[in-house]
This record gives C-alpha cells, structure tokens and sequence, in this order.
DNA sequence: GCAGTTGTTCACAAGTGCTTGAACAACTAG
DNA sequence: CTAGTTGTTCAAGCACTTGTGAACAACTGC
C-alpha cells in the first residue's frame, strides 16, 4: 500500500488532467465566440487547433471536443472560408491548423458585416428626413421629431468614419502609423460625442 | 378629374409614408443591435421613443410597431434596467421617452459582459499551464502547446487592460484626458500585436 | 481489389428563444 | 359604481438553431 505510483502511470494522469482543462479553454473561448455573433463550435474548434502542437485531422478534432464528425466537417469548412483554419497542404486528408493572426478576419467582420448594418440605418434615416420635409412643407403636423433623425443620421456618418479608421488600421506597428491613427480616431470621437443630447 | 387633391388629404398621405419610412429605420436599428448580442425588439422600441417628438404610451409603441402589448411590456422593463428608456414622471401609466446617451450603458455592458468572459477564458488558461507544468515535470509528452497557451494568456491580459481603459473612457471630451486615454490606448495596442506570431 | 479510415451531405431530433393571446390587476373618467 | 383603458403575467405556439446518425464518396495501405 505504501508502494510509489509507477512514473508513467501519474504521468498519464497529469495529461489526462491537462486535456479535461484545456477543453475548459475551448470552451471559453466558444463562449466568447458566441456572443460576437458567431457559433460557439467555431471558437472551440480554434482553440483546440490553436493550442494542439501537431495539426490535427477532423477525427482528432470531433474526439477532443466529444462532438460528431458531421459538425466538425461543416464548421470547419465555414472556418476556411473566414480564413481561421487552414490545411497544412493540398488534398484531401490533410490535416488543419489554425490560423493565429486573427485580425484580417476581424477586419473583413468590420468591413462587410458593421458597415452594412450601419449604411441601412443612414439609408433609412435620408429616406424618412427627406420624407419628413416634404410632409411639413404641405403643413402636415409631424408625430416624429425630424431633428432628431438629423442627429441620428450624423451618428451613422461619424460611425462610418470610425469604422473606416478601425479597418485600415492594418498594422499600426510603427509608431508614426500609429500617431496618425489616433490624430484622425480622436477627430471621429469627438464627432461621436457631439451628436449626443 | 383636374380638380386639385383637398391639402389636407396629401397631409395625410405624407404623414402615412414618413410613418412608413420611420418604421424602416427602426428595423434598421433592431437588425444592427441584434448583431450586438441584444434583441431586435429593444433597439426598435428604443429607435420608436428616440423618433417620436412626444413620449409614448406602451399602447401607442405596440401599435406604432405593429407588436402585442404584451411584447412591449417585458421588453420595456428590460431597457428600463439598463436606463435605455425612462417613464416620464412617476405613476404606473406614465409616457415613456428614449435616452438618447447611450454611452453608459455601452460602458456597463463592456464592463460586465465582455470582462466576465475574457475573465473566464484567463482562469481556463492559468489553470491549463499550470498542469502542462506538472505534466512536463512528469515527463509526459504533451500534445498540447504551452507555449502557444501563454501567448493566449498574454493576450486576455492585454484585453483586459484594453477593456479597462474603455471602461474609464467616460466623457473624452477635454484635450488632455482625451491625449492621455491616447497614450494608454497606444501602449496597450502594442502588447496585443506582440503577442501574435 | 479490399478493408479500413476520413471527409461530406442531409433529414431529423432536441433544445432554445421570440412572440402572442388571454386572463388579470391597476388605474381613470363619467 | 361602471365602463373603458393601460400595464403585467404566463402558458403555449412557432420558428429557428444546434448537433446527431446514417448513408455515401474519396482516399490509403495492404
């Protein structure tokens, strides 16, 4: 009873207990994931392929995660497409990595998804300004406040601007990149705050 | 048949269409605040009240949006929790009317959402490496990176510090507070590009 | 060729979240 | 007091999303 646990046996226990701690990570991280607007799989997928040392196949994957190889298949395939993962060389069965600089992705997300958002709403608001005018030109008396559409519509303009500062702001590693993204990023900010009351 | 519309009559078709056209900018605004993790249905109840000139009854927002009472009710609630809408006096049926400065509640919801989840995904890590040690003492070969995982945590520290300076970024209006969350800002952008590979 | 493995596709089960209608409570005007 | 209006609550319906199992296709090593 008082004999020592053979080495490779507590060994094994250490990397038993390792693997159950990193899917807390993936998990984590597919929960943060999941309140940008994303699937909680895709993060998880991320990070058990960013923290694994060798790439992995989709059975790897699906048996790490505990999930089936049908969803493995499908998310990673959307996971290519944002360019997250990738395979380590052509063909079929080869196996996938992730990618670890995230912010091309993060900058297309900005640029596609936000902009669209935000150009609907400022198309929206010129087309109910413009509505707005006409109606009280022929003396109607207006429930909707056209000022205030005015300062919404500038809302959507500076939000535009920052946006536009935010995804050409490729890599601002050097410091004179960098001083002229803050220089325009303060002007858009102080934009921002007079369209409030 | 040549005779001129009554002006009253165009009056009313004019309001119709502004009333149309104002709903198109609520939907906008609902799609976008759904993209942010929030319901469609608060950011068009909150679009309603910030349009209208006077205050609204739940009745009148129900109708204005073509919704039951009973959806406006709950969803009121909710926005009057996070100080996005406020009843007008006190009394059970008084008007509501929007906030218009949203910023507080932007910094709150930074301040708890974003911070609990990075907050999690930091513990996860700690906890990740501390067993990879344990495990490379015992002479396990690990098929997870530690390495790639302090890097990760490297990262939630850097966001954090990123939230944190957020958080504070109060009221930037004055020169200097706002040159100082510069400062701050630039340092902090720095150690989130080291950490990428 | 053949057995075994891996990746893909799709119909469907399970779960979740949004919205409604109906019943009820609180208030207001006559 | 009564009738009508407004706000609240909740069970239920409905649509949508996530994840699975099974069948199939593509490839690998023998």
């Amino acid at each position: 009873m008082s004999r020592l646990v053979e080495p490779e046996v507590s060994a094994q226990r250490a990397a038993d207990r390792l693997h159950e701690r990193v899917i807390r990570v993936t998990d984590a991280v597919g929960e943060f994931i999941e309140w940008w607007g994303f699937k909680s799989i895709h993060g998880r997928i991320w990070a058990v392929l960013a923290l694994h040392k060798a790439p992995m196949s989709q059975v790897e994957v699906a048996r790490a995660l505990g999930v089936s190889r049908a969803l493995v298949s499908s998310s990673i395939r959307e996971l290519e497409e944002w360019r997250l993962v990738r395979p380590t060389h052509d063909g079929r069965n080869a196996p996938w990595e992730a990618v670890i600089d995230v912010w091309p992705t993060i900058s297309d997300v900005l640029r596609s998804r936000e902009w669209m958002m935000v150009e609907a709403a400022r198309l929206a608001l010129e087309s109910a300004i413009e509505e707005a005018e006409i109606a009280e030109e022929l003396g109607a008396d207006l429930a909707w406040d056209a000022g205030r559409m005015r300062a919404l519509l500038r809302l959507t303009e500076a939000a535009q601007s920052f946006l536009k500062i935010l995804v050409g702001l490729r890599a601002p590693r050097a410091a004179d990149g960098l001083a002229e993204w803050v220089r325009r990023a303060s002007h858009v900010f102080r934009g921002l705050r007079r369209t409030e009351r």
